[in-house]
DNA sequence: TCTGGGGTCCTAGGACCC
DNA sequence: TCTGGGGTCCTAGGACCC
């Protein structure tokens, strides 16, 4: 526990769905779910106009849609959300070299270790200063935590939500933890606090009280210490800046239960190239193949393997996958399948090709026939090249004639699209048959800074850099969002 | 109401080795 | 003839987080 507040935490508002709702001015002030739009879909992030409905992250979408009809609910671009978080990050890390991200809209940041001088007042004018320069930059808001505990910067930007601030000072975090339920603490979700229910435990004190020993016995040795020491505030965790992926993994749930058990072993196969892709990507390889099955029931299981030594062979993960799906009975229905790699490696060393050559040509040889067979097993409209275009809900397209939109939903051979960018007032929406020339994808465009709105120049994927604003430069495109 | 996709960490049992 | 303990690796499952 530091004797001042420098571990910051910074939490984005709502991000996903507030993104969504910088890019589409006809969103603003609107309730906006992101999140899977098909039968099987959940919320990813609901905006705060959604969540007065109560919708929530996590909820099936379909819920979601009885609670609040009216939302617009769009499918997640990530590609956005990459180049808005890679800005954001990038001025975290010009207020310290140790700054590590959690996720797309959450990190922490080691404040002392940029040369913040260990005071309140400082860390506090450091914090809403990187508040001014996010919504500059972004468009968005973010709420910040300060204190002196990864675990209470943490708790301190929940407290500050949305659009705030909050620091914890060194001293009082046990009085102000003692009444909060044992939820607030990381790591107690909803089987750790039922135990600790059953056991009488519900605030963070009662936590406290009940000791070392009994919280070991209810939950287990690092579990219950961990927990321990959490209630009473006590957190020493360093802030570690960029961590290497320790797994990769791929799964798909499907709209209807897979029961042909052909089909399953392609869609298996499809996985274990989309999993390689995705590593090689990564420049890594890996030594451990895991494939993952959720029944009809939602049972869900799991198979793994461990090679001789890491590869990103695509023959040898598919053999794998294929081999352990083999150990499973999947005769009632598949609700989902997955294909993951751990025991990860940096695969540059050639010599571990050489050692493996072997191994790997047998296994192409093995099932070089399988794969052919697969590929011709495959429906005709599942060839890359052929795959009719989907419009998805909230995908940017481009029109010859209109210039850039998105989509606003399809059905019926139809695709209605609304044309406005982030920095147009909101546009108008018009129709046209899914297969019309006119309209291709297009690619997310800056939330700011973009050319003016004379619904001409809105050409996608021109503008080289994400940020063209100078921080603190708080211009009318700024103005007009803070408004909203 | 019917439950995504991407991860991390922990536990526990059995194999195997010293 | 009966009986050790510790360490590491592998596998499967589960809780949790965003």
């Amino acid at each position: 526990m530091r004797p001042a507040p420098t571990i910051l935490h910074l939490d984005m508002d709502a991000f996903f769905a507030a993104a969504e709702q910088a890019a589409k001015p006809s969103l603003r002030g609107k309730p906006v779910v992101v999140g899977g739009v098909g039968v099987r879909g959940v919320v990813s992030t609901a905006s705060y106009e959604a969540r007065v409905f109560g919708v929530r992250s996590a909820m099936p979408t379909a819920q979601a849609r009885r609670l609040c009809p009216n939302a617009a609910y769009l499918s997640p671009r990530f590609t956005l959300y990459r180049q808005v978080s890679d800005a954001v990050m990038e001025l975290l890390h010009a207020l310290s070299p140790l700054v590590e991200p959690l996720s797309l809209d959450e990190a922490f940041v080691d404040l002392e270790a940029g040369g913040v001088p260990a005071e309140t007042a400082a860390v506090r004018a450091v914090g809403e200063k990187l508040r001014r320069d996010i919504r500059s930059a972004t468009g968005l808001t973010g709420s910040v935590g300060l204190a002196g505990a990864k675990m209470l910067a943490k708790i301190a930007s929940e407290a500050a939500k949305p659009n705030g601030l909050v620091v914890i000072e060194p001293g009082t975090e046990r009085e102000l933890l003692g009444p909060m339920t044992v939820r607030t603490l990381p790591g107690v979700g909803p089987a750790t606090a039922e135990t600790l229910r059953r056991a009488g435990i519900h605030t963070v004190a009662e936590t406290a009280e009940a000791g070392e020993a009994e919280l070991v016995r209810l939950l287990g040795r690092a579990h219950g210490a961990g927990l321990y020491a959490m209630a009473l505030g006590q957190d020493d965790r360093p802030v570690v800046a960029e961590r290497d992926a320790k797994s990769i993994s791929v799964e798909d749930t499907f709209e209807v239960d897979l029961t042909d058990r052909t089909r399953v072993r392609n869609e298996m196969l499809r996985l274990a190239d989309r999993c390689v892709q995705r590593l090689r990507a990564a420049g890594r390889s890996g030594r451990t193949v895991v494939i993952k099955v959720r029944n009809y029931d939602f049972s869900t299981l799991t198979r793994s393997e461990t090679l001789r030594g890491p590869t990103d062979d695509p023959a040898v993960i598919r053999e794998a996958a294929v081999r352990l799906l083999e150990t499973v009975d999947t005769t009632g229905g598949v609700r989902l399948l997955g294909v993951g790699v751990s025991g990860l490696a940096d695969f540059t060393q050639e010599d571990l090709f050489a050692q493996l050559a072997t191994e790997r040509e047998a296994a192409e040889a093995a099932t070089a026939a399988a794969v052919e067979q697969a590929a011709g097993e495959r429906e005709p409209h599942e060839a890359e090249e052929e795959r009719p275009r989907r419009w998805y809900p909230g995908l940017d397209v481009v029109h010859d004639e209109f210039g850039a939109g998105w989509v606003q939903g399809s059905g019926v051979g139809r695709v209605t699209v609304r044309f406005e960018t982030p920095w147009s007032a909101p546009g108008r929406v018009r129709t046209f048959a899914v297969e019309d020339p006119a309209l291709r994808p297009g690619e997310p465009l800056p939330l700011v800074g973009g050319a003016p709105a004379d619904g001409q120049s809105s050409e996608p994927a021109i503008l080289p850099k994400f940020l063209s604003r100078e921080p603190g430069d708080t211009g009318s495109v700024g103005e007009e969002i803070s408004s909203r």
